[in-house]
DNA sequence: GTCTATACGCTGATAGAC
DNA sequence: GTCTATCAGCGTATAGAC
């Protein structure tokens, strides 16, 4: 029996990657649960907090599995990251970032805010991977880091949303990328 | 002066590839240009319609473009594709395919019909400009032609989404994944 | 073609009982 | 924590006058 917060940040998670920040209601939440609008306001005030819980518990899961994979190879650590859009394909969700990005001007500031300092993160920690990667030869590319890294993270979020469009499975094609450098 | 109906289609995309199909209102477009929304209803019957003529243009506006096109090396061609989604980047919008693409559990049904046909239309042109370069060896690379073109529209597209979440042109790094081919 | 007027379900949100 | 009750405003959409 799980509990009630957990269970809305999932429904609207799942919401928000397949529809979009504004494609969906409190009441897309509170039906399939079970529950009345008036509860999710009482976990989360306004939709924005609802919106920057789902980012944030995104953060935190992938500064907890970054952690984990630290003391592994570059090239693993790399492939480990693809898995996850790998899942998000298999679920036919976009990645977080595409989710909210592709409407960003629409966003409340406090979620635009918390979406940037992601993206910030995501990226730092892909450059230093590539960086290491170089550094013990498990890398292989020329041109600068931060445009490879950069380059890899676009491959893989548009991926996930041309795979929507396209009906197509597009991700597979993200390996030819990776196996450009590994 | 032009015609209120292409001044309403101007401004749906525009509101369309910065806060989303779901991310703006018949007043958010009434308002500006002084008509009521009445006056909407009467040149699009359904927001829907209305999608539909945004996407509709663009498939029109790339199938003449390439068109024009036609006669020049594919290089040249190559660049110019990559110029519209530039222009898009200076002028703070998302390519109309990701801003579409990653609600789109959320459209109508014709709407996500003419998206997967718009998507098909674009990536045939580009495999078949990357085939045209590889015969002429203006163009040079590994792997298969399908993969190479995904990787290319993923990158063009995800860049314009990444440029408005973190803030900075990511945009400039996509010159890194075509000077590889060319 | 554009207007006024109107419909009406849905939206996010609040107050207060239990 | 969750409920009932209630809200004002907004959403798309229609009918009919001009």
């Amino acid at each position: 029996m799980k509990d009630t917060r957990t269970e809305i940040v999932n429904l609207a998670e799942k919401l928000i990657r397949t529809r979009g920040y504004n494609g969906f209601s409190y009441k897309d939440i509170s039906t399939p649960l079970n529950i009345k609008n008036a509860a999710i306001h009482y976990h989360f005030p306004t939709k924005c907090d609802l919106g920057v819980a789902v980012v944030n518990r995104n953060r935190n899961s992938f500064a907890v599995a970054v952690k984990k994979w630290s003391m592994e190879s570059p090239d693993i650590q790399l492939l480990r990251f693809i898995k996850i859009y790998e899942d998000s394909n298999t679920s036919n969700m976009v990645c977080f970032m595409g989710a909210f990005g592709s409407s960003f001007d629409s966003l409340p500031t406090e979620l635009q805010a918390v979406l940037t300092t992601s993206s910030a993160e995501i990226r730092q920690w892909l450059n230093q991977l590539l960086k290491k990667g170089l550094d013990e030869n498990v890398f292989k590319f020329s041109g600068d880091i931060e445009s490879q890294a950069d380059s890899i993270i676009s491959s893989l979020l548009a991926s996930l949303i041309l795979s929507k469009v396209t009906g197509q499975n597009i991700l597979t094609n993200v390996r030819s990328v990776i196996n450009r450098i590994i």
